[in-house]
DNA sequence: GTAATCAGTTACCTTTTGGTAAGCAGTTAC
DNA sequence: GTAACTGCTTACCAAAAGGTAACTGATTAC
Protein backbone atom coordinates (compact mmCIF):
# COMPACT_ATOMS: atom_id res chain seq x y z
CA UNK A 1 0.00 0.00 0.00
CA UNK A 2 1.01 3.66 -0.64
CA UNK A 3 1.93 5.99 1.73
CA UNK A 4 -0.80 7.84 2.61
CA UNK A 5 -1.84 11.27 3.87
CA UNK A 6 -3.78 11.01 7.28
CA UNK A 7 -5.99 12.89 6.16
CA UNK A 8 -6.80 10.71 2.80
CA UNK A 9 -6.82 7.27 5.54
CA UNK A 10 -9.18 8.92 7.90
CA UNK A 11 -11.73 10.40 4.57
CA UNK A 12 -10.82 6.72 2.92
CA UNK A 13 -12.41 5.24 6.21
CA UNK A 14 -15.82 7.25 6.07
CA UNK A 15 -17.04 5.25 3.13
CA UNK A 16 -16.46 2.15 4.92
CA UNK A 17 -18.50 3.35 7.70
CA UNK A 18 -21.20 4.05 5.65
CA UNK A 19 -21.41 0.33 4.39
CA UNK A 20 -20.79 -0.85 8.05
CA UNK A 21 -23.83 1.34 9.43
CA UNK A 22 -26.28 0.08 6.64
CA UNK A 23 -25.77 -3.11 6.61
CA UNK A 24 -23.33 -4.18 9.49
CA UNK A 25 -24.74 -5.85 12.83
CA UNK A 26 -26.72 -8.73 13.52
CA UNK A 27 -29.69 -8.91 11.25
CA UNK A 28 -29.34 -6.13 8.55
CA UNK A 29 -27.77 -8.65 5.99
CA UNK A 30 -29.82 -11.65 6.98
CA UNK A 31 -33.08 -9.65 6.64
CA UNK A 32 -32.17 -8.29 3.00
CA UNK A 33 -31.34 -12.14 2.12
CA UNK A 34 -34.42 -12.91 3.60
CA UNK A 35 -36.23 -10.38 1.65
CA UNK A 36 -33.87 -11.97 -1.62
CA UNK A 37 -35.34 -15.23 -1.28
CA UNK A 38 -38.75 -14.49 -1.72
CA UNK A 39 -40.55 -13.61 1.77
CA UNK A 40 -42.49 -10.37 1.23
CA UNK A 41 -44.50 -10.19 4.48
CA UNK A 42 -43.93 -8.87 7.86
CA UNK A 43 -44.27 -12.12 9.79
CA UNK A 44 -43.02 -14.26 6.81
CA UNK A 45 -39.72 -12.52 7.73
CA UNK A 46 -40.12 -12.72 11.12
CA UNK A 47 -40.28 -16.47 10.84
CA UNK A 48 -37.71 -17.16 8.49
CA UNK A 49 -35.17 -15.87 10.31
CA UNK A 50 -34.56 -17.74 14.31
CA UNK A 51 -34.11 -15.34 17.39
CA UNK A 52 -35.69 -12.18 15.39
CA UNK A 53 -38.12 -10.20 17.81
CA UNK A 54 -40.60 -8.64 16.12
CA UNK A 55 -39.52 -5.20 17.60
CA UNK A 56 -35.83 -5.59 16.49
CA UNK A 57 -37.50 -6.67 12.48
CA UNK A 58 -39.44 -3.68 13.01
CA UNK A 59 -36.50 -1.25 13.50
CA UNK A 60 -34.30 -2.97 11.11
CA UNK A 61 -36.85 -2.63 8.13
CA UNK A 62 -37.76 1.05 8.75
CA UNK A 63 -33.45 1.17 8.50
CA UNK A 64 -33.46 -0.14 4.84
CA UNK A 65 -36.16 1.05 3.89
CA UNK A 66 -34.84 4.63 4.91
CA UNK A 67 -31.88 3.38 2.82
CA UNK A 68 -33.66 2.01 -0.08
CA UNK A 69 -32.76 -1.42 0.18
CA UNK A 70 -36.18 -2.51 0.34
CA UNK A 71 -40.18 -0.88 -0.26
CA UNK A 72 -42.60 -0.89 1.84
CA UNK A 73 -46.34 -1.69 0.13
CA UNK A 74 -49.52 -1.62 2.11
CA UNK A 75 -51.69 -3.89 0.72
CA UNK A 76 -55.41 -3.21 2.04
CA UNK A 77 -58.44 -5.28 2.20
CA UNK A 78 -57.69 -8.92 4.05
CA UNK A 79 -56.23 -9.04 7.32
CA UNK A 80 -53.94 -5.60 6.09
CA UNK A 81 -50.99 -6.96 4.56
CA UNK A 82 -47.74 -5.34 3.86
CA UNK A 83 -45.22 -6.29 1.25
CA UNK A 84 -41.51 -6.03 1.56
CA UNK A 85 -39.82 -6.23 -1.76
CA UNK A 86 -35.83 -5.55 -2.32
CA UNK A 87 -34.81 -3.00 -4.37
CA UNK A 88 -32.49 -2.50 -7.68
CA UNK A 89 -30.31 -0.76 -5.52
CA UNK A 90 -30.24 -3.74 -2.79
CA UNK A 91 -28.32 -5.60 -5.51
CA UNK A 92 -25.47 -3.87 -5.59
CA UNK A 93 -24.78 -5.10 -2.75
CA UNK A 94 -24.56 -8.61 -4.09
CA UNK A 95 -20.71 -8.28 -4.82
CA UNK A 96 -19.86 -6.51 -1.36
CA UNK A 97 -21.60 -9.52 0.53
CA UNK A 98 -19.66 -11.90 -1.32
CA UNK A 99 -16.42 -10.46 -1.00
CA UNK A 100 -17.69 -10.16 2.72
CA UNK A 101 -18.55 -14.10 2.64
CA UNK A 102 -15.39 -14.80 1.01
CA UNK A 103 -13.27 -13.47 3.34
CA UNK A 104 -15.05 -14.54 6.17
CA UNK A 105 -14.64 -18.81 4.42
CA UNK A 106 -10.81 -17.99 4.12
CA UNK A 107 -10.14 -16.06 7.20
CA UNK A 108 -11.63 -19.46 8.97
CA UNK A 109 -9.66 -21.69 7.38
CA UNK A 110 -6.61 -19.47 7.74
CA UNK A 111 -7.42 -19.20 11.85
CA UNK A 112 -8.51 -22.82 12.02
CA UNK A 113 -7.08 -24.66 9.16
CA UNK A 114 -9.75 -26.52 7.28
CA UNK A 115 -11.35 -28.23 10.14
CA UNK A 116 -14.21 -26.41 10.93
CA UNK A 117 -14.64 -24.87 7.21
CA UNK A 118 -17.98 -23.62 5.70
CA UNK A 119 -18.06 -23.96 2.44
CA UNK A 120 -21.31 -22.53 1.47
CA UNK A 121 -21.79 -20.14 -1.29
CA UNK A 122 -24.33 -17.74 -1.24
CA UNK A 123 -26.13 -18.25 -4.36
CA UNK A 124 -26.28 -15.57 -6.56
CA UNK A 125 -28.15 -14.44 -9.62
CA UNK A 126 -26.89 -15.17 -13.41
CA UNK B 1 -30.48 -14.85 -7.47
CA UNK B 2 -31.41 -18.25 -7.43
CA UNK B 3 -33.50 -19.20 -4.89
CA UNK B 4 -32.19 -20.67 -1.68
CA UNK B 5 -33.52 -23.18 0.61
CA UNK B 6 -33.97 -22.22 3.92
CA UNK B 7 -30.37 -23.32 6.00
CA UNK B 8 -28.68 -22.38 2.85
CA UNK B 9 -29.41 -19.27 3.09
CA UNK B 10 -28.96 -19.13 6.85
CA UNK B 11 -25.42 -20.79 6.59
CA UNK B 12 -24.03 -18.55 3.70
CA UNK B 13 -24.48 -15.83 6.76
CA UNK B 14 -22.28 -16.89 8.65
CA UNK B 15 -18.91 -16.57 7.11
CA UNK B 16 -19.92 -13.06 6.55
CA UNK B 17 -20.88 -12.56 10.18
CA UNK B 18 -17.29 -13.83 11.04
CA UNK B 19 -15.69 -10.78 8.85
CA UNK B 20 -18.27 -8.33 10.44
CA UNK B 21 -16.95 -9.58 13.68
CA UNK B 22 -13.58 -8.98 12.68
CA UNK B 23 -13.95 -5.63 10.50
CA UNK B 24 -17.13 -4.32 11.54
CA UNK B 25 -17.42 -1.69 14.13
CA UNK B 26 -15.97 1.70 14.52
CA UNK B 27 -12.43 1.29 15.21
CA UNK B 28 -10.78 -1.87 13.49
CA UNK B 29 -10.33 -0.94 10.17
CA UNK B 30 -9.30 2.41 11.19
CA UNK B 31 -6.54 0.71 13.37
CA UNK B 32 -5.46 -1.58 10.31
CA UNK B 33 -5.15 1.51 7.84
CA UNK B 34 -3.17 3.01 10.50
CA UNK B 35 -0.77 0.17 11.13
CA UNK B 36 -0.63 -0.20 6.83
CA UNK B 37 0.42 3.40 7.30
CA UNK B 38 3.71 2.70 9.42
CA UNK B 39 2.53 3.51 12.78
CA UNK B 40 3.96 0.75 14.92
CA UNK B 41 3.86 1.54 18.73
CA UNK B 42 1.01 1.74 20.99
CA UNK B 43 0.74 5.47 21.54
CA UNK B 44 1.91 6.33 18.07
CA UNK B 45 -1.21 4.80 16.83
CA UNK B 46 -3.36 6.18 19.41
CA UNK B 47 -2.40 9.73 18.66
CA UNK B 48 -2.93 8.38 14.48
CA UNK B 49 -6.70 7.95 15.22
CA UNK B 50 -8.58 11.13 16.50
CA UNK B 51 -11.04 10.28 19.93
CA UNK B 52 -9.11 6.68 20.18
CA UNK B 53 -9.41 5.91 23.91
CA UNK B 54 -6.60 4.16 25.46
CA UNK B 55 -9.05 1.23 26.61
CA UNK B 56 -10.72 0.63 23.14
CA UNK B 57 -7.29 0.81 21.31
CA UNK B 58 -6.01 -2.08 23.67
CA UNK B 59 -9.19 -4.47 23.15
CA UNK B 60 -8.68 -3.80 19.54
CA UNK B 61 -5.47 -4.55 19.40
CA UNK B 62 -6.03 -7.90 21.42
CA UNK B 63 -9.23 -8.56 19.16
CA UNK B 64 -6.65 -8.24 15.66
CA UNK B 65 -3.71 -9.90 17.33
CA UNK B 66 -6.05 -13.17 18.07
CA UNK B 67 -7.13 -12.70 14.53
CA UNK B 68 -3.96 -12.81 13.22
CA UNK B 69 -4.03 -9.77 11.07
CA UNK B 70 -1.53 -8.08 13.52
CA UNK B 71 1.83 -8.94 15.22
CA UNK B 72 2.73 -7.87 19.05
CA UNK B 73 6.36 -7.66 19.35
CA UNK B 74 7.79 -6.65 22.43
CA UNK B 75 11.40 -4.71 22.10
CA UNK B 76 13.30 -4.62 25.60
CA UNK B 77 15.98 -2.16 26.54
CA UNK B 78 14.80 1.31 26.35
CA UNK B 79 11.14 2.70 27.92
CA UNK B 80 10.37 -0.64 26.56
CA UNK B 81 8.26 -0.41 22.93
CA UNK B 82 5.96 -2.95 21.84
CA UNK B 83 5.70 -3.27 17.67
CA UNK B 84 2.17 -3.82 15.90
CA UNK B 85 3.18 -4.72 12.47
CA UNK B 86 0.46 -6.23 9.92
CA UNK B 87 0.37 -9.84 8.82
CA UNK B 88 0.11 -10.85 5.36
CA UNK B 89 -3.07 -12.25 6.25
CA UNK B 90 -4.28 -8.47 6.59
CA UNK B 91 -3.67 -7.74 2.89
CA UNK B 92 -6.16 -10.40 2.00
CA UNK B 93 -8.53 -7.61 3.70
CA UNK B 94 -7.41 -5.06 1.05
CA UNK B 95 -10.13 -6.24 -1.65
CA UNK B 96 -12.26 -6.58 0.88
CA UNK B 97 -12.42 -2.98 2.37
CA UNK B 98 -12.25 -1.85 -1.48
CA UNK B 99 -15.63 -3.04 -1.83
CA UNK B 100 -17.42 -2.09 1.46
CA UNK B 101 -15.41 1.86 0.51
CA UNK B 102 -16.91 1.38 -3.22
CA UNK B 103 -20.72 0.37 -1.85
CA UNK B 104 -20.40 3.29 0.20
CA UNK B 105 -19.30 6.11 -2.28
CA UNK B 106 -22.25 5.05 -4.50
CA UNK B 107 -24.95 4.60 -1.74
CA UNK B 108 -23.69 8.19 -0.55
CA UNK B 109 -24.66 8.99 -4.31
CA UNK B 110 -27.63 7.33 -4.55
CA UNK B 111 -29.13 8.49 -1.53
CA UNK B 112 -28.30 12.05 -1.60
CA UNK B 113 -27.19 12.55 -5.26
CA UNK B 114 -23.64 13.85 -6.09
CA UNK B 115 -23.96 16.85 -3.51
CA UNK B 116 -22.78 15.09 -1.07
CA UNK B 117 -20.12 13.06 -2.85
CA UNK B 118 -17.40 11.71 -1.02
CA UNK B 119 -14.43 10.86 -4.33
CA UNK B 120 -11.46 9.88 -1.68
CA UNK B 121 -10.14 6.63 -3.19
CA UNK B 122 -8.05 4.00 -0.37
CA UNK B 123 -4.68 4.17 -1.68
CA UNK B 124 -3.93 0.93 -2.54
CA UNK B 125 -0.46 -0.85 -3.29
CA UNK B 126 0.77 -2.16 -6.54
C1' DG C 1 -68.72 -13.29 21.94
C1' DT C 2 -64.32 -15.85 21.40
C1' DA C 3 -60.36 -16.92 19.04
C1' DA C 4 -57.04 -16.24 15.60
C1' DT C 5 -54.26 -13.77 12.01
C1' DC C 6 -51.62 -9.70 10.32
C1' DA C 7 -48.62 -5.71 11.36
C1' DG C 8 -46.83 -3.65 14.21
C1' DT C 9 -46.03 -0.39 18.98
C1' DT C 10 -44.95 0.32 23.78
C1' DA C 11 -42.99 -0.33 28.28
C1' DC C 12 -39.62 -2.39 30.93
C1' DC C 13 -35.40 -4.57 31.86
C1' DT C 14 -30.70 -6.58 30.82
C1' DT C 15 -26.59 -6.86 28.26
C1' DT C 16 -23.13 -4.91 25.55
C1' DT C 17 -20.37 -1.22 24.15
C1' DG C 18 -17.95 2.90 24.85
C1' DG C 19 -15.94 6.92 27.21
C1' DT C 20 -13.19 9.22 31.33
C1' DA C 21 -9.92 9.27 34.32
C1' DA C 22 -6.76 7.46 37.36
C1' DG C 23 -3.08 4.41 38.36
C1' DC C 24 0.89 1.10 37.89
C1' DA C 25 5.42 -0.79 36.47
C1' DG C 26 9.69 0.22 34.45
C1' DT C 27 13.29 3.45 32.89
C1' DT C 28 15.60 7.72 31.86
C1' DA C 29 16.84 12.58 32.68
C1' DC C 30 17.71 16.26 35.99
C1' DG D 1 13.22 12.59 44.55
C1' DT D 2 10.44 14.36 40.87
C1' DA D 3 8.88 14.48 36.43
C1' DA D 4 8.19 12.33 32.03
C1' DC D 5 7.80 8.70 28.81
C1' DT D 6 6.14 3.92 27.35
C1' DG D 7 2.31 0.43 27.47
C1' DC D 8 -0.97 -0.70 29.23
C1' DT D 9 -5.09 -2.09 33.26
C1' DT D 10 -8.80 -1.00 36.28
C1' DA D 11 -12.87 1.15 38.19
C1' DC D 12 -16.71 3.71 37.32
C1' DC D 13 -20.36 5.62 34.66
C1' DA D 14 -23.38 6.62 30.36
C1' DA D 15 -25.36 5.39 26.14
C1' DA D 16 -26.88 2.12 22.84
C1' DA D 17 -28.53 -2.22 21.48
C1' DG D 18 -31.32 -6.10 22.32
C1' DG D 19 -34.77 -9.25 24.54
C1' DT D 20 -39.64 -10.21 26.66
C1' DA D 21 -44.06 -9.70 26.79
C1' DA D 22 -48.18 -7.35 26.66
C1' DC D 23 -51.30 -4.78 23.90
C1' DT D 24 -53.73 -2.18 19.86
C1' DG D 25 -56.78 -2.29 15.79
C1' DA D 26 -58.72 -4.40 12.04
C1' DT D 27 -61.00 -8.41 10.09
C1' DT D 28 -62.40 -13.12 9.39
C1' DA D 29 -64.20 -17.61 11.10
C1' DC D 30 -67.11 -20.12 14.27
Amino acid sequence: MKKMEHKECMSALLPVRDTLDVIGGKWKILIIISIWEGNKHFREIERSIPKLSTKVLSKELKDLEENQLITRTVLNGFPVRTEYSPTAHSRTLEKVILELQHWGINHRKAMFGNKNETDNTIAVSG
